[in-house]
DNA sequence: TTTTCGTGCTCTGCATGCAATTAATGCTAA
DNA sequence: TTAGCATTAATTGCATGCAGAGCACGAAAA
């Protein structure tokens, strides 16, 4: 009973963190929040996990102090849950959180998409149609992985262009907890045709400054990606964790 | 020197605080959240404040290590602004972020409001009307105070109708915000009777169930709030503080 | 008089220590 | 064997202590 601890809960990750390059002089508390939504949404740290503060703070190299601060802030993003008294623990996604994610992400990405159909600059526009362009691509060479990326960088340019703070913050925060879904879910590729011609005309909407096009467009295409996302998800777990 | 020092930033207010009543047995930070976000909303910890950590626990009758997480969580928050190795500060809301405040509100509130026509029971739209027909009342008194109550209540409602956690915690982050702006608008009466028809032809959509124009009808009326909050908020301070 | 450098003080950032609460464990009794 | 209870270990919540960074004030030089 001494080499590793589990007096509740599910087995404890050895975290092992620490050693961060040269990135910023940020403080500590900080640095732990981009580490921990890190792992939370690479899955280092999986659902449902004990966040003990004691070995967190030994494994950051950080004392409890700034480690509170951070596992507050999380708890805010809702990536993880504070019970009194309790360790928290790593957010457990039901399925319908993960719609009602998505219904938010719809609503706000629509209200940027009409936004930046108006506010984006050219070079915006041309940058948005480059990777437009390379996303094609890598789907027509099939490269799956990379068209992730991209999808990513495409959904965070349009947010970009509405030069709306208060949204853009919103949309990161619930965007974060939706990786936690999306890494879950099944069948990803079958709605990848889809998703590349309704990216295609978003952009065609966003270039012709057509606000609500673009607005209702991306609002139904994150809805799609919502429910296709919730239908990998459903069949193998009944209604929530896997 | 001693009895009230300021040695940067505007004049301290001395807050004295503290004594709660039998509210709930909840962790000191999260008391310290309610009751600061409650002081800088209601003005008593004015724009551009500092909030130096030693004055407030004491004020609060608190230690620092609480009061800096609720500092953390009011920062995310955006109504404080933290600056490495300086004191926090109560953030100053400049004209272009009150702008961009309503478009976000407004955006997410037309999303809230095309859920809430499709989910609200009866019962809620029975006491959304009830509000309405208050409301219309205290509008023929030329009661001005009630009017701001209900018609906090009655959008609170119609969020909280959308069954939706995620755009109802991002609504209220942004709404506190927004009651930061809404305290120092001037000419607030002029929109009152528009405000209120707003607010039946909007109801009419829910209990119609009309989602699009429930959206709509909110989108603008938020919108046109907001328009009007600014223009009693410009011409006496020209971009930014008052 | 204006600018620059030095000095001291205040405040933040972080670490550590202590008390209270909770869950697990083993014992006792029916 | 099982239910109930006391004990004990572990972990959170909060307070305090200490080092470093930054600003204000003042002195000295141009």
């Amino acid at each position: 009973m001494e080499e590793v601890r589990r007096p509740r809960g599910r087995p404890r990750k050895p975290v092992l963190l620490q050693a961060e390059p040269g990135l910023a002089r940020l403080g500590l508390h900080e640095r732990a929040v981009q580490r921990l939504r890190g792992l939370i949404v690479g899955g280092e740290l999986p659902a449902g996990a004990d966040l003990v503060e004691t070995d967190l703070s030994a494994a950051l190299g950080i004392s409890r102090t700034p480690l509170r601060e951070a596992l507050k802030l999380l708890a805010a993003e809702g990536l993880i849950e504070l019970r009194p008294n309790r360790s928290p623990r790593v957010t457990e996604l039901r399925s319908g959180d993960v719609a009602a994610l998505f219904e938010a992400i719809a609503g706000i990405e629509r209200a940027t998409a009409e936004l930046a159909a108006r506010r984006m600059s050219e070079a915006d526009l041309a940058g948005l149609r480059a990777l437009q362009t390379e996303m094609e691509a890598h789907h027509r060479a099939g490269a799956l992985a990379p068209y992730f990326a991209l999808n990513h960088r495409i959904h965070g340019l349009i947010v970009a262009g509405a030069r709306n703070a208060p949204l853009k913050d919103a949309h990161d925060a619930l965007h974060a907890r939706a990786e936690l879904a999306r890494r879950r879910a099944l069948g990803r590729r079958s709605r990848w045709d889809e998703s590349v011609a309704e990216h295609r005309a978003i952009l065609e909407a966003l270039e012709a400054r057509d606000a609500d096009a673009a607005g209702r467009l991306l609002l139904e295409h994150v809805t799609h990606t919502g429910a296709a996302l919730l239908a990998g998800l459903c069949p193998p777990a009944a209604t929530d964790a896997a």
